[in-house]
DNA sequence: TTATATTTGCAACACAATTGCATTTAATTG
DNA sequence: CAATTAAATGCAATTGTGTTGCAAATATAA
């Protein structure tokens, strides 16, 4: 699981689990700590960036107020990271969803811009509260 | 100047300038501390908190580390921003700049997902940045 | 099993964000 | 213009997050 040079701990695997049971759903710190019967805030704190550095996270800026995290692509690594792809915050539930799949347009800069980093934020209503919605009306 | 219900004070006069002199560039609270003789951190930070929530100024996300803050639309109020351009940071000189004329094009979200507001940071490089570096070649 | 390097937990620190409150100041009114 | 009122300011104090130091615990390698 982790040959990202990283070794085997049961705090790391406990924390790696919870993104995987939900591969595109980014989480903050906070989110984390919720669901951890035992923690220690900076061994979590250490334990994300040692995840972002070797390329098992990457940092998901979703325009809310805190910073989250997901799982990168299998082909990230501890010297480039590929995670190039929109995130989506819920305003309902708060959740945040990396959007693979979805394609970034291109667009046209100003005259003698040059462009070497795209982040795109978007936020609404997910799939799941717009459905409970729909129901309710 | 400010008939969005704010107080006309010399504190506020002399942070609103530093916007107007460069109506598209965004400044963070430390780049305007530097420009200040002298400056209360707390009030400058109710100053800023008071400009956004009247619709005087908005906040850039450029994807850098620290916060900015660039000149509203005329339209901006109390009740409603409308300041959804990108915002670019450039990697040389480290200013962002409101891309206002930039419009964003339209994409496909997934599914039962329903947009309701886009953040676009772009980095790179500045036209300015971009016309030095071309000189020195 | 032993040796070595990494990880962990706790204390401590740095620093920005935030609040309380008395004082000052701006706008309003007579 | 003077008095009144509400808002803004400045300073102290608090909070909370991010960060580092270091000794003890632990994972990997030999
Ligand atoms: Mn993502
Ligand atoms: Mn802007
Ligand atoms: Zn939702
Ligand atoms: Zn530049």
């Amino acid at each position: 699981m982790q040959r990202h040079h990283l070794r085997h701990t049961s705090f790391r695997e406990q924390v790696l689990l919870m993104f995987l049971e939900n591969p595109k759903i980014a989480l903050s710190q906070s989110n984390i700590e919720s669901s951890l019967e035992a923690f220690d805030r900076i061994t979590l704190y250490r334990t994300m960036k040692s995840f972002v550095s070797a390329g098992v996270l990457h940092k998901a800026i979703d325009g809310g107020e805190e910073l989250k995290y997901a799982l990168c692509h299998e082909d990230c690594n501890p010297s480039q990271h590929n995670d190039d792809h929109p995130h989506f915050l819920c305003q309902k539930c708060g959740s945040t969803y990396c959007l693979d799949d979805v394609h970034i347009p291109s667009f046209q800069l100003p005259d003698n811009y040059k462009l070497l980093d795209i982040q795109l934020a978007i936020s609404g209503i997910c799939d799941r509260c717009n459905v409970h919605l729909t129901c309710n009306l």
